[in-house]
DNA sequence: ATAATTACTTGTAAATTGCAAGTTACAAGT
DNA sequence: ACTTGTAACTTGCAATTTACAAGTAATTAT
């Protein structure tokens, strides 16, 4: 198919994303942060990677169209912004929003929880399990 | 197929679940909890419900199928355990380890974060945001 | 001119999910 | 005795999602 510049969307539909499946609050967040990848991209978005191929470098070898999928979910949840930082050829960095970086609390008790169950489990840097960013 | 009584186990493959994909311990638990119904189930049961039939009341209506498999997983992943109850016929109930019950504070960061940025969510009793669980 | 890089898209097979219906074992009502 | 009901699942199948591989457009590096 024709694609004529890059950052075009796709339907990126999702009935979940817009009619959560309950009131709940854990039902509700899992209908847009439930799933194995979501987590991942965000975690490393907290640790300062923005751009689409240091995402890709994670060590747990997201595929491309995955990744793609879930930038665009996560930007249209509201967890990143998409910034165009290079307009030829286009070149978006994808930055954390307050509401993004506000789950990082819930990162840090992922963390602690398998740390403690999963010895083998890497221990995050104090950066990544005290910061409370600002704001 | 043949299947003579309750209780017999299906194949419950999920690679990685045995083989987690990285070391970073979110993306190792996200190979168990990353999905839209395991915390769900593991929520209910911290309110207390132990059955079958209990589970498959919630409001976000999973289904038979979904459930028999996650029950599985969660007992597999060593967060529940089944327990018989009564022998004729066959019934099972289904209840927390110490592992499980440590999943707890996840739990409580996201619902503090739906709270927050989706204000149409339940708040949730204080005994589930304070309730830290002994053991 | 060729190779490499970035940020994707496309195609297709495999796996997972959702929906509906069926099954086994028993208990309770008529 | 027979039908109805309940609990705890299983089965079949269509629809959706995922994984894997390859391709693409624009531009820079060699």
């Amino acid at each position: 198919m024709l694609r004529p510049e890059t950052g075009n969307k796709k339907p990126v539909a999702k009935a979940h994303l817009t009619d959560p499946r309950s009131g709940c609050p854990i039902a509700t967040s899992l209908d847009i942060i439930g799933d194995r990848w979501t987590l991942v991209i965000l975690r490393d978005m907290i640790n300062g990677k923005k751009k689409y191929s240091e995402f890709l470098d994670a060590p747990e070898r997201i595929t491309t169209n995955i990744l793609a999928d879930r930038l665009a979910l996560i930007e249209a949840a509201g967890l990143a912004k998409r910034r165009l930082y290079q307009q030829r050829p286009k070149r978006f960095e994808y930055e954390l929003t307050t509401k993004g970086k506000k789950l990082q609390p819930v990162l840090q008790e992922i963390c602690r929880w398998a740390n403690r169950y999963y010895p083998e489990t890497w221990v995050p840097p104090k950066s990544f399990m005290e910061n409370q960013d600002e704001a």
